[in-house]
DNA sequence: CCGTATATTAGGTCATTGTCCAAATATCAT
DNA sequence: ATGATATTTGGACAATGACCTAATATACGG
């Protein structure tokens, strides 16, 4: 309920009172549970990281196919939770107990993905040097943080499905340089959809 | 010092009082100026958009040394607005006078900087067709815009330029696969700085 | 079933915020 | 000097997040 009034009308939008009515409770009430408006962004900060721990996995014998899967899954995520994303930057200054928890997290997500991206290169998609699979992971770190931001701005006239589709081609351009013919084709598979 | 102010302790977390007192006013004489907040973000939006009308210009005879001088150029302008570029997001959402003139900027932006990159094509620094020049514009588009805040969440530690260098990296290694012989030399000398 | 300890709810207060206003004062052209 | 305009002042307003105490409900051991 308080997720769906945030990502209506933003976190900082929706005030204690607005929401407790919309919980019918009183503002007190709701006090008890989360002392603070912080406690309650922790709150649903824990379970987008929870979900998104399900999502980024690695995965054996990882495709190209598979890989943008789990990008996509991810960015259905975030969608679920976009109130979170929208106000990130804040978050992530005013709310020590969130920070402290996204940036121990955020290693170990790089860190799968980087596994991940090797596992593609084992299965000849892909041929990248290390500095490459750097590269890659950093690109796609700052296209998943912040497309939903850049999307609520510049194509709020397009669907969630269409946007997601426009990031997952963003990236499947940055990865095409690298691809090998096997791989080539698969990409152009989902740049052609 | 509004300016100041607003990019040392962000936008929302400095008060119009704590700022009258900054500048030896009274409340009721500063909101004389600026009848509100978002007027003084406005002021601030409409001089950082001046900076970038001279920044980033069709050039001539453009080279890659030259294109990524203005990228630099930006950057800058953005680290000297950067509570603007930190509260992007809500600026754009809260304020339609800002978001107005901000969407009817950027598609002369993006012209600009496609027009620069045919410019690249036709000096032979790179080789790339209509779309793959609409990734690169959209894909730069999305660095400059969150650059900063990337920055300011997994690279508070290291300084402006440092930050600043990792996000030119970051466009020189997306335009390397387009790159042609003579291409290849630049960028590589600057990613080798 | 009673009595007590714990969990929950209610209602209100507090300081702070952005915004607004009417009166007082300063500045300037005629 | 006088009238008009520009600026400054001090305070008020509603809304917000946070906090607190007293009342009430619930659960549990005897």
């Amino acid at each position: 309920m308080a997720l769906k009034m945030f990502n209506a009308s933003g976190i900082e939008y929706v005030g204690m009172r607005e929401l407790a009515a919309a919980l019918k409770m009183r503002v007190g009430n709701l006090t008890y549970y989360f002392p603070t408006k912080d406690d309650l962004v922790n709150r649903l900060s824990l379970d987008l990281a929870e979900e998104n721990n399900r999502t980024i996995v690695p995965v054996e014998h990882v495709t190209l196919k598979a890989f943008f899967d789990m990008l996509h899954q991810v960015f259905r995520n975030h969608i679920r939770y976009r109130c979170l994303m929208l106000s990130f930057v804040h978050i992530m200054e005013r709310n020590p107990i969130v920070a402290k928890r996204y940036s121990k997290i955020q290693s170990t997500r790089n860190d799968t993905w980087s596994t991940n991206i090797q596992a593609l290169q084992k299965g000849k998609y892909i041929s990248a040097d290390a500095t490459e699979v750097n590269f890659l992971v950093s690109t796609i770190a700052l296209i998943a943080r912040f497309w939903i931001s850049e999307a609520a701005i510049s194509f709020k006239q397009q669907t969630e499905e269409q946007q997601m589709e426009h990031y997952s081609k963003m990236i499947a351009r940055i990865f095409l340089p690298f691809a090998t013919a096997k791989g080539k084709r698969e990409l152009e598979e989902l740049l052609k959809a």
